[in-house]
DNA sequence: TTGCAATTCAAACAGTTGTATGAAACTATG
DNA sequence: CATAGTTTCATACAACTGTTTGAATTGCAA
């Protein structure tokens, strides 16, 4: 069989090169990841790149595809299940927890499978490289269903504030985990990196706050100031 | 004259090359600028690169020192007024803008100069390139200085919020510094991006409400929720 | 002017990069 | 078995990287 080609079942070498890649691109970043570096990881032969992916930077693209459409997809299912929880309306600060819950949760996490995918698309939102830059349109039209999200949830709210408590939340998660390295040195090692449930609560509840103020918090979004002692 | 050449009046070809490549790296990253687009944009010979810094990582290293130590300097500066002006304790609100403000002005303001330089920081603070790596743990030390002053401030709170507050008001900055196109583009122009001393005053106002949390605002620090209208 | 050091320059260097090639090895059908 | 199609392999290629070289050019002092 096999007369296309793009989905054997078992299409090792393909799978091979993905997973190395994408391991690779994560801890080095693309900037110094050579594709002998790749083939050398994977076992596999230099020209296998070219043959099933056509160049480097459709290997980079597939691979920043298929990951973007995961985390998207796993993203919008938190959100639906807290909108249709709430009958239309999420509560914001389950808004923001499916917004940042995946990816903080993926790179941070023990699991070491989601660690590389996760950690992949950190690297991916930070080196803008060329074959990821032309694609990375999409994720606008992705947050902004987490912004009408968060619009049907404050209805009150100015739209600006929203978008801003958006950009904050993901500055805040995405800083976590590209420089846990530095928080941890600079605290030396009392912030614990390893409780990401903890870290999520404290990034949900800080946006929370960003958008809700000083006034009386409504709804008892996380329990900030108790958290810490863990 | 000029017997050991480091200090020159007018080294015409070592500053031309310091900008050009500052200007460059900031604009386009570390990894896609080769010393022949440096040299070109500086209009000098494609030797001098390695005649007047020795490799093309020292002029990196040189470039990184020379801004990393500016910066500092000027946070440290608005650090020590704020604390002179509370007697010995700043308020935290005064901290975080120390911490913050000068590489946001920096890199948002209108002064083009400047902008390249504080990019570059961006920059360099992004994609970690061997001979950055080696020097940027100074940065840890700087760091604990506001650290320090934060203890100082609000001797109450637990250290670790101290860090969590440090580390999502560095993370804020950041990320509207080198994501700003992105929350332009969600928020259809809405959000004003020429504004810097409102988006100071918002990212400072949410990292003081990170740390005083649910709390009485002791010290109004900005008017957040007003900011918007502009 | 002469002489000498500092600087600039064009050219070449060795190494690495992504990619292409054509022969070999494999796979499964006729 | 034979044969056609797919995949692997060693190898070569052209382009580009940072760096070096040695000859020109400059600037200034004696």
């Amino acid at each position: 069989m096999s007369h296309s080609g793009h989905d054997m079942p078992t299409d090792h070498t393909r799978t091979a090169i993905l997973s190395a890649a994408e391991r690779l691109y994560a801890d080095r970043g693309f900037a110094d990841v050579t594709l002998r570096d790749i083939v050398a990881a994977a076992d596999v032969n230099l020209a296998a790149v070219n043959y099933h992916f056509g160049s480097k930077d459709e290997l980079i693209a597939e691979l920043f595809v298929t990951r973007s459409l995961a985390t998207n997809r796993e993203r919008l299912n938190e959100l639906k299940a807290a909108e249709a929880a709430g009958g239309g309306r999420a509560a914001i600060d389950a808004i923001f927890r499916a917004l940042v819950g995946p990816t903080l949760r993926g790179c941070l996490g023990p699991d070491n499978e989601r660690s590389a995918a996760a950690r992949f698309m950190i690297r991916a939102s930070i080196e803008s490289v060329p074959p990821i830059r032309r694609i990375k349109n999409r994720e606008i039209d992705h947050l902004r269903k987490f912004a009408a999200a968060m619009r049907r949830s404050l209805p009150g709210r100015d739209q600006v504030e929203l978008y801003w408590g958006l950009h904050f939340a993901l500055a805040m998660a995405h800083q976590t985990i590209r420089d846990s390295e530095r928080l941890i040195k600079l605290s030396e090692g009392s912030c614990d990196l390893n409780d990401v449930a903890g870290i999520l609560d404290r990034i949900v509840a800080v946006s929370v706050m960003a958008l809700t103020g000083g006034e009386a918090e409504k709804k008892a979004p996380a329990k900030l100031v108790a958290r810490d002692a863990r």
